[in-house]
DNA sequence: CCACGATCCTGCTAGC
DNA sequence: TGCTAGCAGGATCGTG
C-alpha cells in the first residue's frame, strides 16, 4: 500500500518525536516472518538501550539508524502501518512488532496482511548494501530528464512495467504510476523505446510532480494508509486516474483534463487506469502539462 | 531482457 | 443473513 509519499510522510512524522529516544523493549513479534534476518530476541538485544539518531527514508523503506551502528529497514508492503502511540494507549488489532521508548511512547507496526518485513543491520554498510541491490534512484533527489532518458536508453518493456521496477527507480507504485502517466500523457503500456526524447522529459517532470505533491498532501488513504499518527492523507481526493474507472456496480469517471471516461486495463496481474484519449497508444501527445485540480 | 503466473496474507464487498 | 469469488497501493522467484 504505502508508496514513496506515504513512507515520506511517515518519517517525517516520527522523526521528531523519536530522534533522541532510547529504545527500553521490544515485543509482541508473533509473525517470524516478518523479521527475515533476525529473531525478537537479536531485535531486541540489537536496538535495546540504544538511542534513535535518524529517521530516514530510501524507496519504500522506512530506516531507523541508531547509535552504534545499529539500523532496522522496515517495509510495509500493502497493508502495514507504524503507529506512534502512549504505552496504555488500546492495542491495535494485527500488531505483529512494538518497540517501546524511554518517554513511554511506542512505535507498533500494524499489518493485517502479514506482508510487511523488519530488517535489521549491524552496520551502516551492510544497510546500504542491502538497498543499493534492490533500489535504482531516488525520484526527488537523483532524477531528471538526462537521468530518465539514459536509464531508459535499451529497455523495451512497457514504461508503467519499467515504473514500477524498484531498481529501475524506487518509491513509484501502481497508483503513483497510473498517476504519473497521465500527468505525462503516456498511455501505460508504450514500450519504452518508443519514447520522444520530449516524452522523457515530460515524464520525469511528472514523477517528480506528482509525488511532491502527494507528500504535502500528507500521502493517499485510499483504502488502509494512515500516518504516524494513525491520521488520514488528504491526496485522495486529488486522484486523476487511480481508481476512477467503472467499477462493478459505478460508472467510470471521467477525466479532469478532458472528460472522457477513464479506462482500466490489467498489466502484470495489476489493474491500470488511463484516459484514452489524454495517452494514447503509440502518438505523440502535446505538451500541455497542466496542475492537477480537485475532483 | 522481457512477460507472465504463482506466492506470501487478511479483509472487504459485490452478487447471488 | 450467509456464503463465495474476486480484488487490494508490493516484491520475489521460477519458467519460457
Amino acid at each position: 500500500m504505502p508508496e514513496l509519499p506515504e513512507v515520506e510522510t511517515t518519517a517525517r512524522g516520527l522523526r521528531g518525536p523519536l530522534v533522541g529516544r532510547t529504545v527500553v523493549g521490544v515485543t509482541g513479534v508473533d509473525w517470524p516472518r516478518m523479521l527475515p534476518n533476525a529473531t525478537e530476541e537479536r531485535l531486541a538485544n540489537l536496538v535495546c538501550g540504544r538511542t534513535v539518531v535518524a529517521v530516514d527514508r530510501r524507496g519504500k523503506y522506512l530506516l531507523l539508524h541508531l547509535d552504534g551502528d545499529a539500523h532496522l529497514a522496515i517495509h510495509r508492503k500493502m497493508s502495514g502501518n507504524l503507529l506512534l502511540r502512549r504505552g496504555d494507549d488500546a492495542h491495535e488489532r494485527h500488531t505483529h512488532l512494538v518497540v517501546r521508548f524511554d518517554d513511554g511512547r511506542e512505535l507498533r507496526f500494524v499489518d493485517p496482511r502479514k506482508f510487511g518485513r523488519v530488517y535489521v543491520f549491524e552496520s551502516a554498510a551492510e544497510m546500504e548494501a542491502f538497498l543499493d541491490e534492490r533500489l535504482g534512484p531516488e525520484p526527488l533527489s537523483e532524477l531528471d530528464g538526462s537521468v530518465l532518458r539514459a536509464r531508459l536508453a535499451g529497455r523495451r518493456g512497457r514504461i508503467k512495467s519499467l515504473l514500477l521496477d524498484q531498481t529501475f527507480l524506487a518509491g513509484v507504485g501502481n497508483l503513483y504510476a497510473d498517476e504519473v502517466l497521465w500527468e505525462a500523457g503516456i498511455h501505460p503500456l508504450r514500450s519504452a523505446d518508443s519514447l520522444e526524447p520530449a516524452e522523457i522529459d515530460r515524464l520525469a517532470e511528472a514523477i517528480k510532480h506528482v509525488l511532491t505533491l502527494a507528500i504535502e498532501r500528507r500521502g493517499t488513504s485510499f483504502s488502509d494508509y494512515r500516518d504516524a499518527e494513525g491520521l488520514l492523507g488528504e491526496n485522495q481526493d486529488y486522484l486523476n486516474v487511480y481508481g476512477r474507472a467503472a467499477g462493478r456496480s459505478r460508472p467510470a469517471q471521467c477525466c479532469p483534463r478532458c472528460g472522457t471516461p477513464i479506462e482500466r486495463l490489467t498489466l502484470g496481474q495489476r489493474s491500470s487506469h488511463f484516459c484514452p484519449r489524454c495517452q494514447r497508444r503509440g502518438r505523440v501527445l502535446g505538451a500541455t502539462t497542466r496542475p492537477i485540480r480537485p475532483r
